[in-house]
DNA sequence: TGCCTATAATGGTCAGACCATATTGGTCAG
DNA sequence: CTGACCAATATGGTCTGACCATTATAGGCA
């Protein structure tokens, strides 16, 4: 056993409650029974459920514990959405991606308008490195970390540093670790890394943001390609069995 | 005793910790120490530390339970943020209002593209009860929130609505609470809705965003003006006593 | 039928205990 | 004197069993 207890249980309960086992309002067995199920104490249901009380998904009161609509959770809960499946949905992808790309916008927005000259001088130096790494995945990744981290540290917004990452913890980190690299486009990508150095210089917001916009977008097109191409794969292999 | 002991804990250890008072890195007493100080049972401690770890401002580990730096947090401090200062900082609200308009462009954006003709009609009509209240705060604010949801509901997009979810109960709903009423140049605002009116009617993007995104620096400037209008009155009142 | 009270059920807290692991301080070899 | 190694200690994770305050609910009363 690798994890605790507490979190076993919140797993299970987690992927009960997110696969609509049960309706919303419901309410979810006591924590007594709970700890009957699974062959464990009370204490360590509690903390299960504190977690899944957090998570947004359960509303814990005396009397009972009742289920709560995943529209009102919290941005955490897209984590354990994506652990349910083993391929992520397309749409979901798309749907963060989306996200992603407006906020990194603005936060590049941000950071130009505050930016020292020199940091800009730092910023283009990594869209240097970009613009070599175009054919290496990891490096090439691992350069727009820095990037967007460049963005925060320069643009000081810490309301954006934190929701790019929740979104970099829960989405980001996990399509990677499930092997998930985009196939994209070099050339389109090239203009757009372009685009973003010509508006460094010229600090324009603009232009900026939507050449951002556009490069997740490609980013976006390229991964949901890779996810549908798995897709299919997995379909086939299901066919043969 | 209106809340429960553990909340009560978790309130008092996360206006230290986020006040400074232990060192990023640095280890929290022990549950047991910890316990003994509150006068609580390790249990309810451990509960308290439980929500601590959601925040992210502290990392749980058998050895000791660590400080972790505040930009590597969950979104859901910044209400606790907020709450450590009876008026929020105005470069705090800032930011917020930076991120709610890129975020409300998008999720604006995003519900266009997909919107039947019905539901643009539906919007529209809100639009329309807008700019017919601009002298009364409590509907207009309403009717924002009812334009909001429309978007999300829209536009489908659980990570945007997930994301508004947490700015909204985070931020908006406190700074309500909290008495704060932006005063905003009527005029120019209308502007701006009938701005946003025009690009619903031609399904056009680029313009509802831009115009979403000049709704929201009004309500910025008008804010933070609020903020640093009260700000003076208590530095008067204290210079008073 | 509808309200209201008594009972049962539930979450919140508590005390004390054991285990596996991380930390820590001391010891010993180099 | 330094560094590696090892044992004692501290810490988090779990468990048992209990009591309290609040909520749900069913049964009785008007």
């Amino acid at each position: 056993m690798n994890a605790s207890k507490a979190e076993e249980i919140t797993r299970i309960l987690r992927t009960e409650i997110l696969r609509g086992q049960y309706r919303e309002g419901e309410r979810l067995p006591s924590e007594r029974d709970l700890a009957a199920r699974f062959e464990a104490n009370r204490g360590a249901v509690r903390e299960a459920i504190k977690k899944l009380e957090q998570l947004g998904i359960v509303d814990v009161q005396a009397g009972g514990i009742r289920i709560v609509a995943v529209e009102d959770a919290t941005l955490e809960v897209l984590g354990h959405i994506m652990d349910l499946e083993e391929i992520p949905s397309p749409t979901l992808v798309m749907q963060i991606f989306e996200v992603i790309g407006a906020i990194m916008a603005q936060s590049a927005g941000s950071a130009i308008r505050n930016a020292t000259t020199k940091q800009i001088t730092g910023m283009r130096s990594i869209l240097k490195k970009l613009l070599s790494y175009t054919d290496r995945h990891e490096e090439y990744h691992a350069e727009w970390q820095t990037l967007g981290a460049c963005f925060s540290e320069v643009n000081q917004n810490l309301v954006l540093r934190l929701i790019i990452n929740g979104l970099k913890t829960q989405f980001v980190e996990r399509l990677r670790s499930a092997g998930l690299h985009p196939q994209i486009d070099d050339k389109k990508d090239t203009e757009y890394l372009l685009a973003i150095d010509a508006a460094l210089e010229n600090r324009d917001l603009k232009a900026a943001s939507e050449a951002i916009i556009g490069h997740f977008q490609l980013l976006n097109e390229g991964l949901v390609a890779a996810l549908e191409e798995r897709q299919e794969a997995g379909v086939r292999s299901v066919s043969n069995a």
